[in-house]
Order: structure tokens, then C-alpha cells, then sequence
DNA sequence: TATTTATCCTATCGGATTAATAGACTTTGC
DNA sequence: GCAAAGTCTATTAATCCGATAGGATAAATA
């Protein structure tokens, strides 16, 4: 299940990226826009800003922007930074590698092996789709 | 991620499918072979049986034990029992489908697009995989 | 320089969920 | 009747999640 930080920081991407210029937007517009409590998108678009997907301006006029590389970044970076591992086991994180306590053999779990299947999945369409492509309606 | 309560469910799945015959077999069994803790194996074996993919027998000679559709059904299934929606969003869940109370309209919101085609995907995966095809080493 | 506007940052909170445990009960086989 | 096994309910401890509060800091402008 997708988080809310997750679903509200996608959005917000796309609220930015749907923009024409790359103009610094107050939080408070978005979190208008896209009905997200304000504080907690201050926190998203923190975490994305630090992790380099989002440029910041403070003061007045100031707001979060889109970097140039952002658009065609991979939501598999967001989903990353914002929701953590896409595996649904940590045993089969490519980027969040975990042995599992229990399991003497990972070569021969059965759970393992189905969720490579469903990780290699997952990956193959988040990793295929960049920012500028998720949005699907330019307004 | 998947939860320890499904990792479980379907590793003790797994154990029993891997059994030459039907036999019941005492909880304590499986939770030594798998590691996994009795008392809480005990209670995901309980809603297995009560969704009526297991059968128990009480007392002496007593223990849980596969049924016979259950070798065919799709991991899915099992899924949906033990960890709820497939889906990464309630507004694209199939069986547990709930309104998002932000988003004014989900034919334009790029999270439900992009999750309708993860959710497909990982679907596909876990409806096509029975039981007996998960197992992959019967021993 | 003072004021306003905005992000930055840390801390905290309540509620929900998770994983596990405890213990009393019920049924079954011998 | 006794022991072995599942059944059921309750509770706990720990963690995470979503949200909030409030001050620090920085930038623009008058």
C-alpha cells in the first residue's frame, strides 16, 4: 500500500511538472490545488529538495520548483525516496537488501522467488515512466 | 511491503503443498521448520482455515492440512486473506476499492493511472500462480 | 534597516497497525 | 480420564504514520 507522503508527493510533482515555467510555487498553492494538509507537504517537498529533485527559494516570491533533470527522472527514484524499497520483501531489494532471519536458503524460498517476479514487474513500469510522462493532462 | 503475517501464511502454504499427502500436520511442526513463531503461526493458520483453504483436526493426531481446491488456487487469493489489497491504492482496488477524499476526479489524477498498471501487472503474476506452481522444490 | 514572506528544521502527538504472547477452552484419540 | 492438539479472546510492546506546532533562517522589498 502506497503512502500517503508517496500518493501527496507524486502529486505534487505532477502539479509541478503540468506547469509550462519552471517558477518557484509556494507549498501553499499546491497543497490548495491538490487538497494535501500544508505541513505535511512542507515535509515531502523537503525530503525531495534534499534528495535533489527539487530546487527551493526562500523568502518572498520564493516556493519549490522543478529541477532540469526532474522531468525525466524515473518515479521509481520518488517512489524510492518517498515510500522506501519497492520489493514487497526486503530479501529481494535491489537498492534495501535485508537478509530474512528466518530462511536458511534464499535459492530456495518460494516466497523469494515470486517476488523477484513481482518486484522485476513493478520495476519495469516505474523505471519506464519518467516525471513527463506520468503527467498525463498538461493543463 | 509484504507483512511477516502473509510471509508466514504463505511459507506454511508452501510447507504443506510440498507434502506427498494430506496428512494433518501439527502447527508446532511447521512453525519449527520454517521459523516462525507457534503462537502467532496459530493464528494465520486459523484464518486460512476459516476462509476455507485449510482443514484442522483437533487432538491427538491432529493439525492442519491442505484441502483439495487449495493446491490450484492463485496466490491471490491467499494474498488478499492474509494481507488485504493487492492494490498500492484503495481507489484502484478491485476487491477493497475506496474512495481518495482529496482528488476531485480520478479519470485525471496520474497516481490512479500509473497504479491501475502496477496493480495489472502484479495481478497477473499472483492470479496465474497456483499453490502447486509456487512450490518450487517439493521435497 | 525593518518588515514581510517564505522555506527550514526539530520535536512531538495520537492513533493505527503489527508481531508476538498468555492463558483458558474445547475437542479428539487412546 | 488423560494428554495432545487446535480454538479463541485479550493484551502487550513496539513501530509507523499522518499531522501539527513553533521557532529559526533566509530573501525580497519598501
Amino acid at each position: 500500500m502506497l503512502s500517503r507522503k508517496t500518493k501527496y508527493g507524486l502529486k505534487a510533482l505532477s502539479y509541478l511538472a503540468r506547469r509550462e515555467n519552471d517558477e518557484p510555487v509556494q507549498i501553499s498553492t499546491i497543497s490548495e490545488a491538490e487538497n494535501i494538509s500544508q505541513k505535511f507537504l512542507e515535509s515531502i517537498l523537503l525530503s525531495l529538495r534534499k534528495a535533489g529533485y527539487l530546487g527551493s527559494k526562500k523568502g518572498k516570491g520564493g516556493g519549490y520548483y522543478l529541477l532540469e533533470r526532474t522531468r525525466s527522472t524515473p518515479i521509481a527514484a520518488f517512489y524510492r525516496i518517498l515510500e522506501g524499497p519497492i520489493a514487497m520483501v526486503p530479501c529481494v531489494s535491489l537498492n534495501f537488501y535485508e537478509r530474512c532471519n528466518d530462511c536458511p536458503d534464499e535459492s530456495t524460498c518460494d516466497v523469494h522467488s515470486l517476488m523477484i517476479q513481482v518486484r522485476d514487474n513493478t520495476l519495469s513500469i516505474l523505471e519506464k515512466t519518467t516525471l513527463e510522462e506520468f503527467v498525463q493532462n498538461p493543463s
